[in-house]
DNA sequence: AATGGGGTTGTAAACGATTACAATTCCATT
DNA sequence: AATGGAATTGTAATCGTTTACAACCCCATT
């Protein structure tokens, strides 16, 4: 069943049909109506393998993750999803898992017409290279953004939120301080450091290297990551997950060992915890969590949005926004024990 | 860049580019190196629109979700995720939130060519409908099935995973034993009530419609449930919620009542909690839940498989498969204070 | 009655690839 | 030298739409 099928149907042409169903307005009612009878009684659909061909356009855009299980992407997901459901758009999912040839994979399907543009999630790409994907196709940076290249990008100040934290353990009286950091993949992560390597010095208090473990951003990834900091010498009295995922796993092996007990009558201090993102989960976990608050339905709306603004523009006027959006210190239960 | 232009380009016909950039056997090995390095220096690559209209194929699948913040739908993705990394599919995701305009929209990408295929995680089909989707396109059903639709399906079974563990948590000597299920939406609810039910039943224990109160799958829903089912007279001494997100709320609330403590001292004793689906996070709670293991890695493989052999069978040979995996009751902290 | 113009419809050329089928070339065989 | 057949290449149709342009009809105006 296809557009020339109804054509004959209704002894009209095709460009009639298509007219109708696409609501073009030198259409008369009645063939209109003729029209639409046909279509309702055959159920016709058009094939948007022959439509996108003719108009250039799929109608899709791809969403670029680094990872599937992290509950802070799914929820920014939802927003944008919820855009698209409101858009004539359709959404698409790419898990790079960090191979760069999936990475590639991805974003040769803006080359191939594959998608009509692309939210990616990650930092580590060539600046130039970059620079060159954005300049050739609707793309915006999302959470993330690369030195030095020119692109639409939209993130919280991932400095200042460390900064924040940290800061905020050290006014609670803690010096020593350690911190649990993903794979020094991104660039949110370089930046998380440094400001939380600018708190400490503000502080007074010299930065140790031993303190700053690396993982995954996974509830195993801070649990273990946790033990090895309990484990040294002088162990720390807080401790800075990158994410709240990693957060999780800190405050099961800190309850494990003991050193974080709700209701403590012992006398002993607990460990704080600080985490960052503010995924749902993290007012329900015991003890609650505290943590730096990334506005996770605006980045995802707003990414969305942006995307938008480009596709619907063209070529022309390609100019760059780098946005940021205000993050927020959460204090829970888990540095006021 | 077309094709075309490599053509002129090289002074040779479209079809002998074609047939290079598909690899086929009847190109004199000189050709083939012209064109290549043609190719390579031109940077051309296939439009897809243009293909995928010639061959009439999208290689890329639909996965429809209920809801994008659910962690077990998360850990399936990530499995179906690597399979098409393997494939030269690539996966759509659409998200429903029970809409049934949107469930609609979803579906009708297959009949406008827009997927080759899908793989839905609901239920609630009328069966004569989803019988005919079934029917004309490769369509498979993960996690839940519809009664007496035919369509390929796989799933746990969830009347027994539900009543392993009611039973268990009756062995364990409890006789009054809340449950917190979803919306009345999925199948996998129904039957989860029904080996709930059969579980009670067999132990001469009678139901009790105030014990099973109905939430969202989310942590909050399983606070509130617990609060609510906490307020009853008679309240239960252990609570089943339908998913481990459920149960995450149920825990939250339960400590924050002091109706969980670990290490308990005060010979109070502790209510019980239970789950199902085993995502990662159960793990990693205070305390970790116990549970009914789902295995999502393999559901997940294994609906990309089956959907696979359905889009490569074509149409002939449309024999649908009922399969049912193994689950299993995972016992940890949650249900033995 | 001729003219003009608005509204409606049809004709046919795109869009960019794949692929039957036909045509050509090249060699070995007779 | 003529023939046949395999290997290679080209021609042109095709996939299902959209859309510029042409064509037509109908009616009001002159």
């Amino acid at each position: 069943m296809k557009i020339k099928d109804i054509a004959s149907l209704t002894g009209l042409s095709v460009a009639t049909i298509s007219r109708v169903m696409n609501n073009h307005p030198n259409v008369s009612p009645e063939t209109r109506e003729k029209v639409e009878t046909a279509i309702a009684e055959t159920g016709y659909v058009p094939n948007f393998l022959g439509r996108n061909l003719r108009v250039s356009k799929t109608h899709k855009i791809l969403i670029i993750l680094p990872t599937a299980g992290n509950p802070f992407y799914s929820e920014i997901l939802e927003a944008i999803q919820e855009q698209a459901n409101h858009s004539e758009y359709t959404i698409l999912i790419g898990v790079t898992n960090e191979d760069p040839t999936l990475e590639n994979k991805y974003m040769e399907m803006l080359t191939t017409k594959q998608v009509d543009g692309a939210i990616t999630f990650l930092s580590k790409y060539d600046k130039y290279a970059l620079t060159q994907w954005a300049s050739q196709y609707p793309l915006v940076q999302c959470c993330e953004y690369t030195e030095g290249a020119k692109i639409t990008n939209i993130s919280v100040d991932n400095e200042q939120g460390a900064y924040d934290a940290v800061s905020y353990l050290i006014r609670k009286g803690h010096t020593r301080i350690g911190a649990i950091r993903g794979q020094l993949y991104f660039a949110s992560e370089s930046d998380r450091t440094a400001g939380y390597k600018r708190a400490l010095e503000q502080a007074g208090i010299k930065y140790r290297p031993e303190y700053c473990h690396i993982a995954d951003y996974t509830p195993e990834g801070g649990y273990r990551g946790a033990k090895a900091l309990m484990a040294l010498e002088e162990p720390p009295t807080a401790i800075f997950g990158y994410g709240d995922t990693i957060s999780i796993g800190v405050i099961k092996a800190l309850s494990e060992m003991g050193k974080i007990k709700i209701g403590r009558t012992d006398g002993v201090r607990n460990v704080a915890v600080i985490g960052f993102d503010d995924i749902q989960l993290s007012g329900m976990l015991s003890p609650t969590l505290s943590t730096v608050y990334q506005p996770k339905y605006e980045l995802g709306k707003k990414s969305f949005r942006l995307l938008m603004d480009q596709i619907n523009k063209g070529s022309e006027n390609k100019e760059c926004y780098s946005i940021k959006l205000m993050h927020k210190l959460v204090i829970r239960e888990s540095s006021e024990l």
